[in-house]
DNA sequence: ATGCCGCACCACGTGCGA
């Protein structure tokens, strides 16, 4: 089983590209962030046509979230229980895999840095932890019913020295701080595990590089995009890359592909 | 090492992203 998950960028905007992707990697899910669209511009046809079932959760110009799979999947929750969100961030499904059951969810974690226009505000960082409270919260009781889950995508938090370029030029931001290593240090005490760490507990893993023209060819990188696994999925977990050719193709997104593949279960 | 890039939209300027 391939699992994978994308911060696009637009999924309109990149449309060719994803569907020359799949075809070429054939994951049985990919989770989408930013998708930047409604669900009536989504371009449901064309990923059919590459043999993908598309759940979207659609928002116009920001946000937005999907999973794309080979396989039929019903929609679980659309936004996170017990938290009034006007973004559309969360996106959670199920489906069956050779007689197993999955649950997968598209997160797009708030970025959390205040507007250009006034760094002094501190709303939506405010706004970034409340909404880790409630994906926490919820986090656990899917860990508590016992199911196979694999929670994926854009959670906009460099966790250890190992995951940013220059750990002191992001210290203090929404992104590299203690109260949000506080938050998905949680996540990995309750039981999940971070996939591409467990393999690889020192490589930088970076998944995003600034479109500034040096940035990818010095590896200034970010490590933000993450596959989280419940304990018996990552019993199975066989592999985690991170597909960096896909970010040198034309007209990329600013991330890329973090993928993880599982031995059957 | 900063949104200088890129995207969307009541669109030729602004808001947003990390």
């Amino acid at each position: 089983m391939k699992i994978a998950t994308l911060n696009i960028n637009s999924i309109n905007a990149r449309l060719p590209q994803l569907c020359a992707w799949l075809t070429a990697n054939q994951p049985d899910i990919l989770l989408l962030q930013e998708i930047k669209c409604e669900f009536n511009n989504f371009p449901f046809f064309d990923l059919q046509m590459s043999g993908y079932e598309a759940k979207v959760l659609g928002q116009k110009s920001y946000n937005g979230v999907a999973v794309l799979s080979r396989y039929p999947l019903n929609v679980i929750q659309e936004n996170l229980p017990n938290f009034n969100d006007e973004n559309a961030r969360y996106l959670e499904v199920e489906t069956s895999i050779k007689g197993r059951d999955y649950t997968f969810a598209s997160v797009y974690v708030p970025n959390g840095n205040p507007p250009a226009n006034n760094p002094q505000d501190t709303s939506r960082f405010a706004y970034k932890l409340q909404w880790l409270d409630a994906f926490l919260a919820h986090a656990e009781r899917l860990l508590k019913s016992g199911k196979n889950v694999i929670l994926g995508g854009d959670f906009n938090i460099m966790l250890t020295l190992h995951d940013v370029y220059n750990p002191e030029l992001f210290a203090g931001g929404a992104l590299y701080r203690p109260e949000v290593w506080n938050k998905l240090n949680r996540l990995q005490y309750m039981g999940y595990t971070d996939a591409f760490r467990q393999l690889y507990p020192q490589t930088n893993g970076y998944t995003y590089w600034d479109y500034g023209a040096t940035a990818f060819a010095n590896d200034l990188g970010l490590r933000i995009d993450y596959i989280l696994t419940s304990p018996a999925l990552t019993d199975k977990l066989q592999e985690c890359r991170v597909d960096r050719a896909l970010r040198q193709t034309e007209k990329s997104s600013d991330h890329t592909a973090l993928i993880a593949t599982f031995e059957d279960m």
